[in-house]
DNA sequence: AAATGATTTAATCGTCCGTTTGACTTTTGG
DNA sequence: CCAAAAGTCAAACGGACGATTAAATCATTT
């Protein structure tokens, strides 16, 4: 009854560990099977062998750690909801919800911080230009149910204005993923918090004071139409 | 003392337009000699003769936009310190003045919109990451001279705050070029008016807001050190 | 018309790419 | 223990890549 000892091989595991740090690094473009099995002190087949193919492994990468941030967006996003049933869910709370997985994420994961938020920049930057299916799906989906979101907390913005809006958002949020290294060193971690969590909170503000652009505080904001392009 | 017909070949001005047509499209690592001149049904060896090499012919595609559109906006934000010379220049026109040259400068080029845009977007994604040492020399200077702007419109923002604010806006105006077709197409451009005008009217007020996040209206805000991590 | 320099052309170079093959070694289960 | 399965390995495949060559063509000047 001991089949326990280990069923990978090892050289799988290392294989997948060489891809991440390489994709990460250098983009998935720039690296080639060669580079990653020279990483990994394996054979050139070996890629082939356990992946089927580059394309498999760079999925199989790809989604490893995608996954579990999009599952966890949308059970926050549950949760909130469930939470304050009727209520209107706090605006920064769904901005929390969409930002915080990555900080939890990544303490699941033996990535270092920095090559964990590189590859999911360069991810969701890659979307709508050749991103795996599942993964553009599980993005799509994801957005949808956050722009509903937006849409509720924000029932006096319009709702092109606010797809425009949630846009910038995304757009903002890649950026401090991807280039998150210039910065970071700027950002002297006090005592034990791990970066991140003040850039992320730094994010939040931000967002969601655009998001807010021209909503008056404290009232609910009366229902209907908007006027646009009044720059 | 007619000298004057014309002095380009002709095939040169092809395989500049092919290039930047195919770079916008498909990306600029994506994209391959034979590509290009098969494309200006020119021989493949046409680009190793006009331009020296491939990267020679990259660099002069990404430098022929990006040098006017840094150049305006240098301009433009030196136009408005100067107009309003002591008095503070509102945050508003700092950020027009760090977008708006994108809709001046297609104006001058044969481009079409959407790859002029592309071809913008992916010109500054990649910032940092393998551009030619030129565009990120000019890259640097336009933002560390907005930077002060910003630093002197938004004297209340503490400096590493404001610092990761303008990383998020510029996100954001890299998504928005980036990804502009998917979206621009609700904004239907009412009456000759191009979508990209409405699109960046939209972006001024999102990130003046995020940017101003905190401050409170009407009164100049003191000067001072700012509280961290307080949210 | 001859000469000169600029351009275009077909052919080829060496390199790197992802993938495949077939022989070899290790691990596993009856 | 032994056969079957799983894994590893060196070698090679065909193709695409950027770049170069030398000859051919073209345009312009003498």
């Amino acid at each position: 009854m001991r089949e326990m000892t280990f069923p990978e091989s090892g050289s799988k595991r290392k294989l997948l560990d060489a891809a991440e740090q390489l994709f990460a690094e250098k983009g998935f473009e720039a690296v080639s099977v060669r580079d990653i099995t020279q990483l990994a002190k394996a054979n050139v087949a070996a890629v082939n062998y356990h992946f089927g193919s580059r394309d498999g492994l760079l999925t199989l990468v790809m989604m490893r750690y995608m996954t579990p941030v999009n599952e966890e967006r949308m059970a926050r996003l549950e949760t909130l909801e469930r939470k304050s049933s009727g209520k209107t869910v706090p605006l920064e709370e769904i901005i929390d919800a969409l930002v915080r997985p990555f900080v939890t994420q990544i303490r699941k994961s033996e990535l270092s911080e920095r090559l964990f938020y590189k590859l999911m920049g360069r991810t969701f930057a890659q979307q709508g230009d050749g991103l795996p299916p599942q993964i553009e799906e599980q993005l799509r989906q994801v957005m949808q149910r956050f722009t509903r979101a937006f849409a509720k907390a924000l029932p006096a913005v319009a709702a092109d204005d606010l797809a425009w809006r949630i846009h910038f958002v995304v757009g903002g949020m890649i950026h401090m993923l991807t280039h998150q290294e210039i910065f970071q060193r700027l950002t002297q971690g006090a005592s034990g918090v791990p970066p991140m969590e003040v850039t992320i909170s730094r994010f939040i503000r931000f967002a969601a004071a655009g998001l807010r652009e021209g909503v008056e505080a404290g009232e609910p904001a009366a229902e209907g139409p908007q006027v646009l392009f009044d720059f």
